[in-house]
This record gives C-alpha cells, structure tokens and sequence, in this order.
DNA sequence: AGCTTTTTGTTGCAAATGCAACTTAATCGT
DNA sequence: ACGATTAAGTTGCATTTGCAACAAAAAGCT
C-alpha cells in the first residue's frame, strides 16, 4: 500500500507558507485566509462548525475570529433561537479582500495541477474528497479524547 | 479544473492533529514525529535540507532539534569537512520510539486509503508526488523573499 | 418539571511557529 | 588572492496554536 501522507504534508505545509507570505500584503496574518473564505461560503455558520470544516482547535479558531472581528474583516451576531450560538459573517471590508484570497488559491492550484490530464484533475480530486472522508470518523474521535484501536 | 487545495488541507490538518495526540503517550510534542522520521531515513542530515524537505522554516526546525537532542532523541555531530554544518543523526533512544511512529503513520494511511482499490491508491500516490513537485519551486521562490507573477 | 448530558463558547497557560536580523564559514567571480 | 555572495545556523520577538478547564445555554431523559 503506498505512501500518500507524505507528499499531502509536504504539499499543504508548502502552500499554507505560500499564501500565508502573500496575504501579508492585504494585512491577513498567519491562517486568516482559511477563516475568511470558510465564512464567506457559510454566512451564518457558528464556531464549532467552522473550526471542524478546517479541521483546527476550536480555541484557535474562536481566537482567529475574535481577531478578525476586532479588524473588522468579520462580524458576529447572536442567534435570537439559540442565546449559545454566535452566528459569523463577512463584514464589507473582509468581502473586499476575498477576490484576492480567491485568485491566490486559484494560482495555486493551477500550479500544483501542471502537467496533470483534466481527468486525472478529476480524479485526483476525487479520490481526495474520499480520503477526506475516510478519515473524518477518527478525527472527531480522538478529538472527544477517545482511542484508535490498532 | 478542480480544486484539490482544500481536501489537501483538511487531509493534513486532521491527520497531524491526530498524530500529535497520539504520540503524547510516547512523549513528543508537536511536530517531533516528522523531524524524527526524516532523520531517520537520512542520518547525517544537515538543518537546512531537512527543513526544506519537510517545508517548515529553518527556526522552527532548529529549535525542534535542538529540544529533540535535550531529550536525547537526536544529537548533532560537526563535519569535520564542513565547520558550518552539524549533521543530525537518530539515537538509540530515538530508535527506539520510531516503530511505534511508522505504525501510526501506517495505520492513518490505511484508513485514509480504505475503499480505494490498490490501482487508485497507486495512482493516487503518484498524482499527489507530481504535484508536490510542482510546487516545489515556487515554495523555494517565495520563502527567499521573490514574488510569484499572477 | 427536574436532573443529566451535550453543545457552544471562552480563558489560562505553555509551547511551537516563523519572520527579521545576525554570525561565521564556504564558495564564487574576477 | 581577495572582496562579494551564498550557505548554514542561531537568537530575539511577536504571534499562533492547542490542550485543560471552565461557564452557560440547550437538549435529553425519566
């Protein structure tokens, strides 16, 4: 059975510094991207769901935001229904660099698929999204604190 | 074109994660299995090519070896060729936990692979070794402080 | 209804991360 | 051979990261 951990690591690891050294340019610091376009696809999405879609620690996202809150990149309103949950948004300002974020990942992405045949493009994307859901069980898990068994 | 850039992301972050709580029990801290793996594989490394093989900054790397050897899971020897570079080997003690990381590492890559047939997972494998070439450059590129054009 | 458990969010540490700036050794150019 | 550039490693500082532990609201249970 092949190796894929590896090369995902190195590949992530890579492009996170990348966008991370060009978003210091529109004053995002380390990670913010990632918040920012989580948001601006999920209007109204709340912290837990957030930080478990991006697969970081609750606490650090809850600190991004309220960072990003405070740069007025991002809003936060509470749910009348639920007096628990505070509900994020995108604020004008954070809506302005999100074209930036996009095309920045747009390059990326098209850099990391040269020389790839549209299918395997496809392919691979696929066979990604699996390997994402495979592993979504076990996260959660030992996040909880609960063991893996092997 | 898809995009892979996010399941990427997700894939490392939730498996990092993972690994990090884990190898708590063998007492490493963040981030020690990657160094110890690499240096395994490539005793007598030098700080800067195992950081640009792993595709963290130098710092980061040289504090890990630093607290790795304090710990007695590494130690540095000088070249005598080369008065500038201190080469990174594995100790006995560092031997000694690296089985227990290969099967973690094993068994994550096992679960991540599951329901993809042996011809996909080599597949895989290979699409995601060509994009981690692919991008090669321009990580090396923006980490020495140029701009990528786009 | 009343008690327990789960959901959601927050603080308090301690540690890792990485950019700037620096030192020293090696290599390059001429 | 010598001055300039690159390679290799370190330290200072600010920031992010995340595990524990907590608080309060909501949902479940009987």
């Amino acid at each position: 059975m092949p190796d894929i951990l590896r090369s995902i690591g190195i590949i992530d690891r890579a492009l996170d510094t990348i966008a991370n050294i060009e978003f210091k340019e529109v004053n995002l610091t380390r990670g913010q991207y990632l918040y920012l376009v989580r948001v601006y696809e999920h209007p109204g999405i709340i912290l837990e769901r957030l930080a478990n879609l991006i697969k970081v620690d609750k606490t650090t996202a809850a600190r991004a935001i309220q960072k990003m809150e405070k740069n007025g990149l991002l809003e936060r309103k509470m749910n009348p229904a639920n007096k628990k949950q505070k509900q994020i948004y995108v604020t004008d300002k954070g809506r302005q660099v999100y074209p930036l974020i996009h095309r920045e990942n747009l390059y990326s992405n098209e850099v990391a698929l040269t020389g790839i045949s549209p299918d395997d493009q496809v392919r691979l994307h696929d066979l990604l999204e699996q390997v994402a859901k495979n592993i979504e069980d076990d996260y959660n898990t030992v996040k909880r604190g609960e063991k893996r068994q092997y």
